[in-house]
DNA sequence: CAGTGGTCTAGACCACTAC
DNA sequence: TAGTGGTCTAGACCACTGT
């Protein structure tokens, strides 16, 4: 069943095995699964071993637990949002569009109040603020700014961002972002919006803040985005419990 | 230290006092916590009790863990988001407003094809239709249109719906929101809304359509509301690792 | 009552990091 | 080499659900 001598844990594995059998309909949606006393016979592995597993999947939204009764199977997504944080690139790649992008203005600058304080920045730090256009097949999708603190990713030109930030970014430093606070809103485009997207003014405009941290809780970037709302729609999933 | 005796997990206990220590910087930011060995001592509890404490922590973003160096306090969070899913009358709270509605339609219908689809409902289901104007400090903030299958809520009738529904279905029933699928998009205000909203034609709307599940996965409402721009940005956390 | 998940123990070995 | 988090064991008692 397990291979006791992979390197991936047990746990793991023990997930996988879970996710295939509901996915085959072995375990069907609103049952039960096996109680986990049965699943560590089963696997023969420990009950905590088991236990890890399953609670990592009841984390994810495929099982859920009732005190007293059992663990069950979860109904399924019906429409599977973008999970998570994704840059441009990722977003329109899932959407099965292909982007590219235009540069405006790669400059730096000392950072203007809002971004100072929102990238946590002393007094006399710089960052780069890298305006672009954004195109989703070959349609212009949004207009950009993103700024990022120099002292975080020295050295970086106007040939990196030609294509994705993150990429350059990936290939050269060992940054993990690992949350992300967002603001949404909604605009009237102005003459400059409105030229640089293709559309007439007053048309709407879904404008997407974002200040990305990295896992240490440092500031990384800011984003400032102004989507074309006849193109784009903004999905998430979230959760309360 | 901790109280053994207390109904309160133990796991729980410790969460609370590193939080605590946390928010009086005994433990500091970017600074180690002690190991989990060391804390096992202090708390007299076993290991895999410290680690429970922890990884929740981990998981709520107080902490982080690097392999082989220890765990970690992060950068505390600099704009607190409304965490999670929360009703108009809860979001409004934590935004210093007070809340009313005006209803403007309450009816029993056959749903149309888009919320049946999103609902999962059979043929001959019916939902409850609520179309109400939302308030905030007396001035109008939202249009609403609410989609409820009648079979999870037999019964509810107009004056059910004058204040929260939240609040009366947690009276009547047990239901757990787990999580929900939100879309966003910008528009422009067609004459009924503007109306409405006592804004005017052609300013900018942001529309926010959240299909809530309950726990098993069961689509328990959709939700469409139309924002009046100028008073209404949504501020959300979104996580990648 | 028997069965379930929720909590907890007192160990163990591993891979990784820092010195 | 010593210390860290990552994984795992083989038990235990509890509160809660159903019959």
């Amino acid at each position: 069943m397990l291979d006791k001598k992979s390197p991936l844990p047990m746990y793991y594995q023990i997930e996988e095995d879970i996710k295939q059998k509901i996915d085959s309909a072995i375990y069907s949606e609103r049952e039960t699964i096996p109680s986990e006393r049965e699943l560590s016979e089963q696997y023969e592995v420990s009950r905590m071993t088991v236990r890890q597993a399953v609670t990592n999947l009841v984390n994810e939204g495929y099982l859920y637990r009732e005190k007293g009764k059992g663990t069950f199977v979860a109904e399924k997504k019906i429409e599977q949002p973008l999970q998570g944080m994704t840059s441009f690139t990722e977003d329109m790649k899932q959407r099965g569009m292909n982007s590219s992008s235009k540069l405006l203005d790669f400059t730096i600058i000392p950072p203007p109040a809002d971004i100072k304080r929102k990238l946590s920045l002393e007094e006399e730090r710089q960052v780069y603020e890298i305006h672009r256009i954004r195109y989703a097949d070959h349609q212009p999708m949004a207009v950009e700014r993103t700024f990022i603190p120099v002292a975080l990713v020295p050295g970086m030109q106007e040939k990196d961002v030609y294509g994705s930030i993150y990429e350059y970014i990936e290939k050269n430093h060992d940054y993990t972002i690992h949350k992300a606070t967002q603001m949404i809103e909604a605009t009237i485009a102005d003459e400059e919006q409105a030229e640089l997207l293709d559309i007439v003014p007053a048309a709407a405009i879904l404008h997407i803040e974002r200040t990305s941290l990295l896992q240490d809780g440092t500031p990384f970037e800011v984003v400032k985005s102004s989507y074309r709302a006849d193109r784009y729609k903004f999905i998430s999933e979230i959760h309360r419990s």
